[in-house]
DNA sequence: CCGCCGATCTTT
DNA sequence: AAGATCGGCGGG
């Protein structure tokens, strides 16, 4: 996908990257089913909130590149960078399901102990990237060339399932904003989304 | 299936 | 000191 696709804002940017394949050059693929959308300086729970720090810098770049911090000392955390340059936002890529070179990431993620089942190898932001091997190394790649070894594609497949919004995980400011987006009721997805007519009375 | 806890880097 | 997390462990 191009670098248009990644330049309006970010809760548009994330709704429509369910159902689009991330895709590494050795033929990993897998079909996302929940990110989350994080801003600039209006949305507490973003990295981007106080400004652009080392951390963050990122962020405030062109649109269309990866943005991975590291997480609770342990994991790696991809984002794609949204919205004009100077601007701070992106979207958290958070699950997905595994399409194509399944056990590629099942080495990936191989930690020496029991197998791994095919549902737990993407399910979650550091399980997604120790899955495609994304480290620290890529910060700032560029997603809209294959240059970089690793893109963002759209097979017309879409998300397979209603797209419905929830609060973000794992935050406590901004925790009451609805900007985390998933496929209703996906087995692939982090935690667990409330089908429709499980919802309300 | 659920809850608790430790790992240990970045920012406040 | 807390955080955009995860895997191992114990219990139900």
């Amino acid at each position: 996908m191009n670098s248009k696709f990644f330049a309006g804002d970010a809760r548009d940017v994330a709704r429509a990257l369910i159902g689009k394949l991330l895709v590494r050059a050795d033929g990993r693929q897998a079909r996302l089913v929940e990110v989350e959308a994080y801003l600039g300086g209006d949305d507490p729970g973003s990295h981007a909130y106080r400004g652009p720090t080392p951390r963050a810098r990122v962020m405030f770049g062109p649109c269309g590149r990866l943005y991975v911090y590291f997480s609770y000392g342990v994991h790696w955390c991809a984002n794609v960078v949204c919205g004009p340059e100077g601007t701070a936002s992106a979207v958290l890529l958070r699950a997905a399901q595994p399409v194509a070179a399944v056990p590629a990431m099942r080495q990936a993620r191989w930690h020496g102990q029991r197998q791994l089942r095919e549902r737990d190898l993407c399910r979650g932001p550091g399980r997604l990237c120790e899955a495609f091997g994304i480290t620290g190394a890529d910060n700032g790649l560029d997603l809209t060339a294959p240059t970089g070894g690793l893109w963002l594609a759209d097979d017309g497949a879409g998300p397979g399932g209603e797209v419905v919004v929830t609060p973000r995980v794992g935050l406590s400011r901004g925790a009451d904003l609805l900007w985390r987006y998933v496929v209703a009721g996906s087995p692939w997805a982090s935690v667990g989304s409330a089908r429709p007519a499980d919802l309300g009375t």
